[in-house]
DNA sequence: ACAACTGTATTAACACAAATAGTACATATG
DNA sequence: CATATGTACTATTTGTGTTAATACAGTTGT
């Protein structure tokens, strides 16, 4: 059984949950430098998808460096799963700073901002 | 001319563009307690754009309680933009909260997270 | 009273993207 | 040689967004 699954309810299309996932697994650390992924036919068929959208979704992340393919061999992790990770926490800062600004501009108290945060940040702690 | 914008090329349905335009001037102060909103009418014809895709979207702000319409009378913004902007200030926090702890998640060092908050809140200081 | 405007409702048609279905090719593997 | 691989292509279906054209009931201002 794979780690790749899809919610076929979803209104965010199959291909795009697929490299949302295939993303999410490489940052938690599941997918690593050189790992093979699922084929092409056998994932479609585990997961009763069309092999067609399971390529376009194995194209697009290709084109972002996430994975790449060969043809006759198969599809597998990038080499650079480092600066993979590094690009996702810079996605990451930009979209903390945005909320920041976002909540100066609604007028927040900064004391609370920070409240708020320490009490995120303490909530995971191992 | 109305404060009411749309990019036509956008991949983004032009109704959602119109209820995040309408929550965003609501967000900045520029919409209050009972302003009137555009007549589906005029708006369409502005911005040229079929009466139902306004119709849509006005609906659609009145679900989440950030208008509402009177027929015969007009479309208004909500009496209650106080807890509109509450509400919009809880999910800032929420996204907050999640973007940190994916930034935790990827091992992310604190002392970076810290200095770039501190750099993003003087960044648009008045 | 009346013309002009309002929100609302309905039905039909069109456009586009997502997804499916089916087939085919060239190549690597054991 | 049989099997599995990525890739390519065309056709079709499906759902959603958008337009189009009316229509109704109620208010507003003159």
């Amino acid at each position: 059984m794979s780690l790749i699954t899809v919610d076929p309810r979803s209104r965010t299309p199959i291909y795009e949950q697929l490299v949302d996932r295939v993303k999410a697994l490489v940052y938690a650390g599941d997918f690593k430098a050189d790992d093979p992924l699922p084929s092409v036919r056998s994932l479609a068929s585990e997961l009763a998808i069309n092999p067609n959208t399971i390529q376009r979704a194995y194209n697009a992340l290709e084109a972002e460096g996430i994975i790449y393919s060969l043809p006759a061999r198969g599809s597998f992790i990038s080499g650079n799963t480092e600066g993979v990770i590094e690009s996702r926490k810079n996605e990451l800062f930009v979209a903390l700073s945005r909320t920041l600004r976002q909540l100066k501009e609604l007028g927040c108290d900064p004391e609370q901002i920070k409240t708020v945060m320490d009490l995120a940040w303490r909530e995971t702690n191992d």
